[in-house]
DNA sequence: TTGACATGCAGGCATATACCTGCACAATAG
DNA sequence: CTATTGTGCAGGTATATGCCTGCATGTCAA
């Protein structure tokens, strides 16, 4: 997994927005998810290839149609290599903020 | 939270970096942070301005440095309100897409 | 006070990003 | 076959981003 690909798809809104509606309904095709999204298909598109660099979205053409389909498991990835441990230690660290603070 | 700032302030591997720096060892200084990013000062300020804005690290300033601290609280809430629900899905939706692909 | 050190602030530059228009191609319906 | 529909591809532009230099400010030690 490419981290930094899948951090960078996750950061405009538009993109987490395929991701949610691709969530509500998984296998639309471009079209459908252009509805959606108050933007220009080609836009659309180049957002959607984003999220397939990053691994985040598989596509399959299907006659003249492609049809999109989520893939959770980088997002599952970043949260096990990178969130994880932030979480283990999260009140740990407040509180140590907190007895730093209470220090001044 | 302004879930499009956290999204944001990760997408950058400096700011990763610092963050992972700042894990490491809580409440470093800018100068501190600098020796293991080169790159400008002025740059890695910038960096820290925006982890800032996205709550992602505290700073204090004391005497004539300023300390900075991580707070791991927003991470956790894009996982609570992102990741967590691609998550539950997700071994049902990988199942789903392998079926279609199947069917092809 | 004065020199040294850590940081703050202003601005400039090159690249990346997000959006668009226009045209081309492929598949299906009639 | 032909028109329609859905998508692919080639660019062009405005803004955002990441990096830098130069100078100003503030704090500490001697």
């Amino acid at each position: 997994m490419d981290e930094d690909k899948v951090f960078k798809a996750l950061a405009d809104p538009s993109r987490r927005r395929l991701l949610d509606l691709l969530f509500e309904q998984n296998g639309q095709s471009l079209g459908q998810l252009c509805e959606h999204l108050d933007m220009a298909r080609q836009s659309a598109t180049q957002h959607l290839e984003i999220l397939e660099a990053a691994n985040l979205v598989s596509s399959i053409k299907q006659g003249r149609v492609r049809l999109h389909y989520i893939n959770p498991v980088p997002i599952h990835e970043v949260y096990e290599r990178w969130v994880r441990k932030f979480e283990r230690e999260r009140l740990s660290l407040l509180h140590e903020l907190k007895t730093q603070l209470e220090g001044e």
